[in-house]
DNA sequence: CAGCCGTGGCA
DNA sequence: TTGCCAAGGCT
């Protein structure tokens, strides 16, 4: 009897998974005080498009502030904003509000894939990984890590995106009954740190025997993917107005770029697209930052009165102020010259 | 379905 | 320096 692909896996997971902080160590008895599928599915949350060394000290610090799901339930929106600031993709902490009220509500997160799926910010990664890590239900958990070692273990040449359901279909096939959640993390460390989207590292891999792409010698080439649009070059100008060593901070509205954040007055270059409005000012230099579909240019002008609704808030403590990159990027500016 | 939505590290 | 990319979700 041979051994299948999930079995290889998760001999392969006993002996090299990572110490993650949101991991249950091997032997290590799981909180009793309900805080796991918190940590699980806070993790996760926080691991959507970013990477392991960036969430670390995001999940320690929120863990710490609100070590559970009815914790984080009672915390001012506001709160949980500053604190998610610089992790990006804000709708994340949005979600993560209404997601830890409803779960609060619930008396407890669903323990079930279908029922995880409905919540705010869970999509079917996501209710797939918990529903798997946290209550060890079968679940088929892509991600795109699961979606490079899928392409390449059955030589998937048909391009992504068009190629998921197929993907989809092949990981339903060599997800085990037992362990899911185990295989699930085992494929993640599998692709982060062998099956690597550039020079995998095919000899440590434990499924090498199985693979249909290293066959075909360039496995590194899969999946396919379209070609990346190039990205435009927007341009804006944010306003410094600074009185009593205090600065003028204003709350971005809605759910659009950096929506619900603290933020410096701008001339609104994040809707319009290009910035027109505003007084004039002094000229204090110009701030570069790249988002996901487009680069944006923006000048820094100091201004004397404040624009818009806001609150002043003390230079001191502007770290605490809970700025999305890009306008900590300013401010930084705007204080060192 | 394709566009929108951040950030930092790396080659 | 530039482009690519990393545990996606929402509309």
């Amino acid at each position: 009897m041979t051994a299948t692909v999930s079995d290889l896996l998760l001999d392969w997971y006993d002996a090299h998974a990572r110490d993650l902080p949101w991991r249950a160590r091997p032997g290590h008895v799981l909180p009793s005080d309900g805080s796991w599928p918190y940590r699980v599915w806070l993790s996760e949350v926080m691991l959507q498009q970013t990477t392991v060394a960036a969430v670390k000290p995001y999940f320690s610090a929120f863990t710490q502030r609100w070590p559970t799901v009815e914790a984080l339930a009672a915390a001012p929106e506001e709160d949980v904003m500053a604190a998610w600031a610089g992790l990006g993709y804000y709708s994340r902490a949005r979600n993560l509000v209404k997601c830890a009220r409803a779960v609060a509500e619930l008396g407890g997160f669903p323990a079930n894939e279908e029922e995880l799926r409905e919540l705010p910010g869970l999509g079917a990664y996501t209710a797939a990984a918990v529903a798997a890590i946290a209550f060890d239900e079968r679940a088929v958990v892509v991600d795109a890590n699961v979606e490079r070692v899928v392409a390449r273990l059955f030589a998937v040449e048909e391009p992504l995106p068009g190629a998921r359901k197929a993907i989809r279909d092949h990981a339903d096939r060599i997800t085990p009954t037992q362990r899911a959640g185990d295989f699930a993390q085992a494929m993640m460390d599998l692709g982060s740190g062998i099956c690597t989207s550039r020079d995998p590292k095919c000899l440590l891999c434990p499924l090498a025997g199985h693979c249909a792409g290293r066959l075909t010698g360039d496995p590194a080439r899969l999946p396919i993917k379209a070609p990346k649009k190039t990205k435009p070059l927007r341009l804006g100008r944010a306003f410094w107005v600074e009185r009593d060593d205090s600065v003028w901070l204003v709350r971005r509205e809605g759910t659009g770029m950096l929506g619900g954040m603290r933020a410096l007055p701008d001339d609104g270059w994040s809707a319009r697209g290009n910035g027109a409005g505003g007084p004039a000012g002094e000229t204090l230099g110009r701030v570069r930052h790249g988002f996901t579909h487009f680069d944006l240019e923006l000048s820094v002008e100091q201004v004397a009165e404040p624009l818009g609704e806001g609150e002043w808030w003390p230079l001191e403590e502007i770290d605490r102020a809970g700025l999305p990159t890009l306008f900590a990027k300013v401010a930084r500016l705007a204080l060192a010259r």
